[in-house]
DNA sequence: GGCCATGCTTGCAAAATGCAAGTGAACCGT
DNA sequence: ACGGTTCACTTGCATTTTGCAAGCATGGCC
């Protein structure tokens, strides 16, 4: 399995790149990422539960009910790739 | 929508950028991408009309019955983004 | 104790993906 | 000119993923 492909077998599935994106800015909550992406409750839960699971991202549980969603390391790696394929997807030529 | 939201409406489907990524070696016959990737075959027909129709690569009329998919300008425009991915999939960290 | 906000889970329909077999056109040797 | 082979797909159908809508659990507030 080629380097690309392992790549994305963790963030290739629909949703899981603009929810990293997202969290580049920062900790963001559930509710917060849903109103933001548009992204149903269920596929948000889970991608959230893999990318979790992938260390990626991790909870970090907020005072009351709350907790919020913030990327590790490993998450922030994505940042170089995110930009590539943003430019790429910008252009018109 | 976002520019990286306009790029994996393009090449966000599943076999998309690992097509794109063998194609950045030089033009390759369907047969050829088809062993390389171990993509199913309806998936490739499908892809690869698709990202012909987004402008990402184009059909070579080669002699016989054959033909060759080659990338455009935009395609290999790509070529950061895939490095950027491939990287970060071949960490551990 | 009733109400609301937040963060999910669940049930089910629709769409995407995968597998296997079949189709059609062009060439190749005889 | 005919049959066999290769190449590039298409087709039918099962499986998996995604999406929509409604429901559930927890905690705080009044």
């Amino acid at each position: 399995m080629s380097d690309l492909a392992a790549a994305l077998d963790i963030v290739g599935a629909r949703w899981a790149l603009l929810i990293v994106e997202r969290l580049l800015d920062g900790p963001q909550r559930y509710g917060d990422l849903q109103r933001d992406l548009g992204v149903p409750t269920n596929m948000l839960a889970t991608r959230l539960r893999e990318l979790e699971a992938a260390g990626v991202l991790i909870r970090l549980p907020l005072r009351h009910n709350t907790r919020a969603y913030a990327l590790t390391d490993r998450g922030f790696a994505l940042r170089e790739a995110i930009v590539a394929l943003g430019n790429w997807g910008r252009r018109d030529s």
